[in-house]
DNA sequence: GCCGGTATCGGGTATCTTCCCGATAAGGTA
DNA sequence: TACCTTATCGGGAAGATACCCGATACCGGC
């Protein structure tokens, strides 16, 4: 049987191009999602041996859906592929649970590498990427980058995107009086009362794109 | 004789699935370039029909690849692949000399569309930037980048520091109604409708720092 | 001399933001 | 067990935003 995967990434050309190249693999791939609301809802119809998720996707990011992912479908292993050669998305995305890490400067043959050792229930990462986390994990075991907690970016990236409240609290379920103490907290961690400042910290720190 | 182009884009993995996608329609990859340097050089050496060209690459962009591309080879026609939505870079693009511009966010038929419009000589836009595009054309076809007023382009600045409308209007000294009215000027040209959109436009066209 | 663009100002309103106050529940840590 | 963080949800209020309507005035081009 073959491996059953579901692919994540917001650009439609990457995303057919990966399928190709996994199919020629004998990779079946399930689906594909645009968006991480999108993959979440994938990931729980479908239940895949593994998740492909992107990390710069709109509304939800790779990072958020991971954690959803494991609630929802606790047998779908998940795949971060991303562009971010930075070793602390590659340290948050092991925390949380992905199984492997995987760049888009790599060759595919990386990405069908990682999906065969996942598959296996091993960890993969990228060679580049390696020796980077390695010495992370060995330096600093616990305590992430970040002051905000995950929910907290979800937020701020959804009001960088220019999402009201409440289309945030509708993109996310959950009450505007959630989001809204969710972005209030951002807003105090962060020493930051308007929304102006909030985009720009939000892009400084590579969550949205400017 | 098959259509003959070089692909640049700093992802290996979308490189790789981008050739699978073109190699399934006939069309020959001649090379691949990780960065605008590389590309500047294959263009040179292999002197493609088509040059494909992301327009996020380390060292040297997709844009002023284009401008030395048409140095080194005049008979080369180039394509600019981008995530970017946004309709300043497509025009800037087409300014320079792109033959078509097509988003990451299409399907890969577009991509391998755009290739065969260019090859016979047309230019191509992809569908959800066409509109965009005609309008900035149409609605000012010389100007290089001015469309709002001095007074506008100071009052985006201001509300992308993160002043409120009142305070903007107490440092240029007009009246709350008249700031609220630039800044609803500047909301309408520019066709953003948050706060956020704005900060982001304002970053992306360096009026101010991220 | 008319028209378009810029700049100035105002009333009004629906929505959104920012920030108070409060609460419950789950989870890990000391 | 006690404590803290996170995440959830609510009422209320003051201010800001987004957009609708209107107006006057200057300036330059055709």
């Amino acid at each position: 049987m073959p491996i059953r995967v579901i692919l994540a990434d917001d650009h439609l050309l990457v995303r057919q191009g990966l399928r190709l190249v996994l199919e020629k693999e004998h990779i079946e791939v399930l689906g594909e999602a645009s968006d991480g609301l999108e993959a979440i809802r994938m990931i729980q119809e479908l239940l895949p041996e593994i998740a492909v998720l992107d990390l710069d996707m709109p509304g939800l990011d790779g990072l958020s859906v991971l954690r959803e992912a494991a609630r929802v479908s606790p047998q779908t292993r998940t795949i971060i592929l991303t562009r971010h050669m930075e070793e602390p998305y590659a340290v948050e995305a092991l925390r949380i649970g992905a199984r492997a890490y995987v760049l888009k400067t790599q060759a595919s043959t990386d990405l069908v590498a990682a999906i065969r050792h996942v598959d296996r229930g091993e960890v993969y990462l990228s060679p580049k990427i390696s020796n980077a986390v390695v010495r992370a994990f060995l330096t600093n075991p616990d305590a992430p980058n970040g002051k905000l907690s995950l929910r907290e970016r979800q937020v701020l990236q959804l009001v960088g995107e220019g999402h009201s409240t409440k289309k945030i609290a509708a993109l996310l379920g959950i009450s505007t009086k959630t989001a809204d103490t969710h972005r209030t907290k951002v807003m105090e961690k962060l020493d930051i009362h308007q929304t102006a400042g909030l985009v720009r910290y939000a892009i400084r720190n590579g969550l949205i794109e400017p």
